[in-house]
DNA sequence: AGCGCACATCAGCGT
DNA sequence: GATGTGCGCT
């Protein structure tokens, strides 16, 4: 043994280490939470490239979520600090979109192709409602869009699915998958589902791709396995087939992606798909404390579909994991802050990064983003609406998509009239009918403008708008991207449009932010034979939030489902009630299981202390005045019973506004009454009245009257 | 015809 | 908080 090998080796466990050394083959961890699967991960790569048994291009490890492959990325940098970069570590879906540009022209696509976002998912069908008159009252978008994605994950093509459709719903949905289908066929556009189905289409038709990529990736890796589904599971399949060395790490225990496909018996019967596959349990955990790991113990074991595992934390017990219920949803997020508070005073700001705060949805980081603001505890936010969402951004991508590619219909009909043009619905159907008629784009309908009956206004309209971008379209080659943003940024009126009202400034900002990022663009080389404009366009749509402001210090608030793969010395989980965690649909549903893997996960995201609230009070989902979790109990966290009285509800502390470390904070003297200052969140505004720290602020509408501290980062004075 | 406001309604987790 | 709908105004 080379002393190389000693050293990856190193700080792990017996069966870990020969889950790491174990490199050929077919290998499945099966393993507890904390138990050290992705270490074993991060360091079987790092193993192989050391042991030259392949280059890093050659080693392919998939994760979950981009977060987890930037994470899994830089611990290998670290165990090989020059190696990292060529390793193929990345999503499924940026996996399968990879694997597409280069290759998609065999499927009859442009390699420039497109990836919907959901909202962009949302527009076709509400299209499509108009034209087959389907109320989205009947069938809102969400459950037409869980429906298509179902039927794309289970290969059942629209055909089949009109075939066999009988109950009216069940027709109607198969209509709209139909329509839906042919809609985007007809634009050459992808939905995320598309990555993946024709990933498998073409892997599967085309042999000669096939064998590129399995004599490519002699090792391939994947993490959380339990939460794969069955397409992506063929996709890793064939990847395999030729080197046969596939290593896959999973919890059954923490399968909490059903409602997405994910089919966690693949896991379990792993086994049975190939030969002689060498299963490796982990079963001590190094990151909780006993009393943590005790409690998500007892609460899993009450799951009936399960396989008994023997779980020990490596730490001793530790302080006992605490549950407080508060009246309502306001003093439930006060009380959060508050212990932030103490621990913040007690450890220093140094732990800001190092607290987390969990909830099953993502409507209940309202009340408790307003709190930790009101306390001056910095957070970060993760799964909140994501730059590339936001309507500023989303409309100037429109335009660039539109100048890369007139011919896109979805991004002509977002920016035809943005800013207003006077194009209403009805311009829009004329050039719709037109469009359907003549087979054509929408863009293309404005070159025989004369002949659509529009009125002189509208006409003069669309022949400004058709100018710019074509003028735009041909200069592509020539200029740089930022050139042309601005350009059209100015040229379109978009520009005029947000600097007319003053409330629009965060709009202005995440505008310059996104020239910014295309001026660092510019500046890099492009790679493949796609433009550089097509392959910034495509990967927006794989971007998530959580990929930027990862700089500012702070507590990390994200659902329980993003939090998955990650640990935190301190854990909230908040929100825990009936009809909450668990949720409401889950409820009816039936479908407890998951949630109880959910909170699972949740629980033993914690390493030293885990701290579970909730309250009482109305719940709008529910309807209902909310009582605590059965999860609570079954934990053996709480002993009450939640339909009689028995509850202790307590109230934070009355110190917590006002409490020592905030007033240490010193107030800068400019903060005076009568001082214009610009929040981040509300826009402009002045100084009504000041009462230490603590200022009453009138902003503009409609946000109105706030009272801030004002030394939160959030506000600042203007000039 | 198109715009902008007031109002009602509804609310799941994410690549 | 986001989106749909109805109404009066231009
Ligand atoms: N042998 C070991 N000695 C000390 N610490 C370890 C060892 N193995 C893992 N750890 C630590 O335990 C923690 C959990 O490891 P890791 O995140 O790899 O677990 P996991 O099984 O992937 O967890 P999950 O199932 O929750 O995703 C990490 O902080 C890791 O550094």
């Amino acid at each position: 043994m080379s002393d190389a090998k000693h050293r990856l080796l190193d700080g792990l466990n017996a069966n870990q280490q020969q889950a790491v050394s174990t490199t050929e083959g077919y290998v499945r961890v099966i393993a507890g939470a904390g138990s050290g699967k992705t270490r074993v991960l991060t360091h079987r790569v790092a193993y192989i490239v050391e042991e030259h048994k392949a280059w890093p291009s050659e080693i392919l490890a998939i994760t979950f979520t981009n977060k987890a492959a930037a994470e899994m990325r830089e611990r290998i940098d670290h165990l090989l600090p020059d190696d990292s970069r060529s390793i193929w570590i990345m999503t499924y879906h940026a996996l399968c979109a990879r694997i597409l540009r280069m290759n998609i022209d065999a499927l009859g696509y442009p390699r420039d192709f497109i990836i919907l976002d959901s909202d962009d998912q949302k527009q076709v069908l509400k299209n499509i409602y108009a034209e087959l008159h389907i109320d989205i009252k009947e069938i809102p978008y969400n459950f037409a869009l869980s429906h298509i994605s179902n039927s794309k994950m289970d290969l059942i093509n629209p055909k089949d699915a009109e075939a066999s459709a009988t109950f009216p719903l069940e027709v109607k949905l198969a209509s709209i998958y139909k329509a839906y289908v042919k809609y985007l066929t007809a634009q050459k556009v992808l939905d995320f589902d598309d990555l993946l189905l024709f990933t498998y289409k073409l892997l599967k038709e085309n042999a000669e791709v096939l064998a590129q990529y399995q004599r490519k990736f002699k090792y391939i890796h994947v993490d959380e396995f339990q939460d794969t589904n069955g397409i992506q599971f063929e996709i890793v399949k064939m990847l395999s087939g030729m080197h046969e060395n596939l290593c896959i790490v999973g919890d059954p225990d923490q399968a909490i992606y059903g409602w997405r496909g994910a089919d966690p018996k693949i896991i379990l019967d792993f086994e049975q798909y190939f030969k002689g596959v060498q299963t490796i349990i982990l079963d001590r955990n190094y990151r909780s404390t006993q009393s943590i790991l005790n409690a998500a113990n007892k609460l899993i074991e009450h799951n009936r579909d399960r396989v008994k595992k023997d779980l020990q934390a490596h730490h001793g017990m530790g302080e006992a994991v605490s549950f407080f219920e508060a009246a309502d949803d306001t003093q439930e997020a006060q009380y959060v802050a508050h212990t932030i508070d103490q621990l913040l005073a007690e450890h220093g700001n140094g732990i800001l990064n190092d607290i987390a705060v969990l909830y099953r949805s993502n409507y209940l980081s309202r009340i408790l983003e307003t709190t930790l603001i009101d306390a001056h505890i910095p957070y970060r936010i993760y799964g909140d609406i994501r730059f590339y969402e936001r309507k500023e951004i989303k409309d100037m991508i429109s335009y660039l998509r539109l100048i890369h590619n007139p011919n896109d219909d979805l991004a002509f009909n977002r920016v035809v009239n943005e800013p207003k043009r006077g194009i209403g619905p009805k311009a829009m159907s004329v050039l719709a009918d037109y469009a359907e008629a003549n087979n054509c784009s929408r863009f293309e309908c404005l070159a025989n403008i004369d002949a659509l009956g529009f009125t002189p206004k509208v006409r003069k309209a669309l022949s400004e708008f058709a100018e710019v971008i074509i003028e735009l379209h041909e200069l592509q080659a020539t200029k740089s991207l930022a050139d042309i943003f601005a350009e059209v940024y100015q040229r379109s009126g978009y520009k005029d449009m947000l600097t007319a009202d003053p409330q629009n400034q965060s709009r202005v900002e995440n505008i310059n932010a996104l020239e910014t990022s295309l001026k660092e663009l510019d500046t890099q080389e492009s790679d493949d034979d796609t433009s550089k404009l097509a392959a910034y366009l495509q990967d927006i749509a794989l971007y998530t939030s959580q990929d930027d402001d990862q700089n500012d210090d702070g507590v990390t608030l994200m659902t329980v489902h993003s939090a998955k793969g990650l640990e935190f010395d301190y854990v909230f989980i908040y929100g825990m009630n009936d009809a909450v965690f668990p949720s409401k649909r889950s409820l009816e549903e039936g479908n407890i299981e998951e949630e109880r893997r959910l909170a699972y996960v949740a629980m033993t995201r914690a390493k030293k202390q885990l701290y579970i609230t909730a309250s009482a009070g109305y719940n709008f989902i529910s309807k209902m005045t909310k009582v605590p979790s059965l999860f609570l109990n079954e934990a053996g966290l709480w002993e009450g019973n939640q339909y009689k009285n028995e509850r202790i509800i307590q109230k934070p502390l009355e110190t917590f506004k006002k409490n020592d470390r905030i007033q240490n904070i010193e107030v800068s003297t400019d903060f005076k009454t009568g001082q214009k200052v610009t929040h981040n969140k509300y826009g402009d505004g002045i100084i009504v009245s000041l009462d230490g720290d603590l200022g009453t602020i009138a902003f503009a509408k409609p946000h109105g009257i706030k009272t801030i501290v004002v030394s939160h980062q959030f506000l600042k004075i203007k000039e």
